[in-house]
DNA sequence: CGAAATAAAGATATTAAACTCTTTTTATTT
DNA sequence: AAATAAAAAGAGTTTAATATCTTTATTTCG
């Protein structure tokens, strides 16, 4: 579904979060050994998501990255457009290019609903979300 | 959602299926001009195709490919599981390694529904369906 | 100010997916 | 039987995604 740099940015997007409380930040390695991500690629991701606006970051000592009330409010579908675009939201499920409402491939009207269900969870699922759901203990992203 | 094979996949099986009414088989020239696909990628697609029985075919002078109603039953989820493996109907959608039912990512539960959805739409819709609904008029494949 | 810590930026390497080309096998037709 | 048409198989290339390495810029702290 999604490509493996906006997996990676989602968790640590949420780990960020879930970091990042109290004004503290976190550094590149963090991110990486928290998320078993490969530092070097979650660093070019920060970097983008930072460029994006969808993370804040201080360079220098004790420096590293976090997020305010208002990142924390960062949709899913953000983070995925910011990544990969909005393929997901427009482009035909069967990869038909001439697919729309007048000319609609064999499962356009049956798919649109789902697709309506996917992209409304994706946009209602914020990062802050995440937090409270993950304080709360009925979630999980453990060996993430 | 797809790979790009997947997606030449189905374009090709729904061709085909369209093509080899009466008994006539289809070319893989006539099959890459058809769908709009690199020949002698669709080429090794079909070959895959051919090797798990979704599509028959036979070497020759007029020779080709071409689907009895067994084939014609063959749904797009079977087309999805031969060529991109069983990813979309196992893995988690945020693509964390230890989501499961006992220790769900967060969006797990609410994604759980809308795969359900998806599933049951790669399911039902069989290419023979597709032939049909083509004939009527209301659905699309030009310039696919 | 100088040293150290950190992210940003730039450049390179690796891998997998997408795509192409060549040869071989099989069947058909004459 | 020979010629031909077609798919099957094998090998190779290109491209894009993934991943790593190196250098630079910024900030903090002693």
């Amino acid at each position: 579904m999604f490509s493996k740099s906006c997996e990676y940015a989602i968790k640590a997007m949420i780990y960020v979060a879930q970091k990042s409380k109290d004004e503290m930040r976190v550094s590149i390695k963090d991110i990486a050994k928290g998320t078993d991500s490969p530092e070097h690629f979650i660093a070019k991701i920060m970097q983008e998501l930072g460029r994006k606006r969808l993370v804040l970051s201080v360079k220098g000592p004790n420096g590293g990255f976090y997020m305010t009330d208002k990142e924390l409010q960062t949709s899913i579908s953000d983070i995925v457009r910011a990544l990969d675009g909005d393929g997901i939201y427009v482009d035909c499920v069967l990869g038909l290019k001439t697919c729309s409402e007048k000319t609609p491939c064999p499962v356009h009207h049956e798919y649109k609903a789902i697709k309506a269900k996917l992209i409304q969870m994706l946009e209602h699922n914020t990062i802050g979300n995440f937090n409270e759901k993950l304080d709360s203990g009925s979630f999980f992203l453990k060996n993430i």
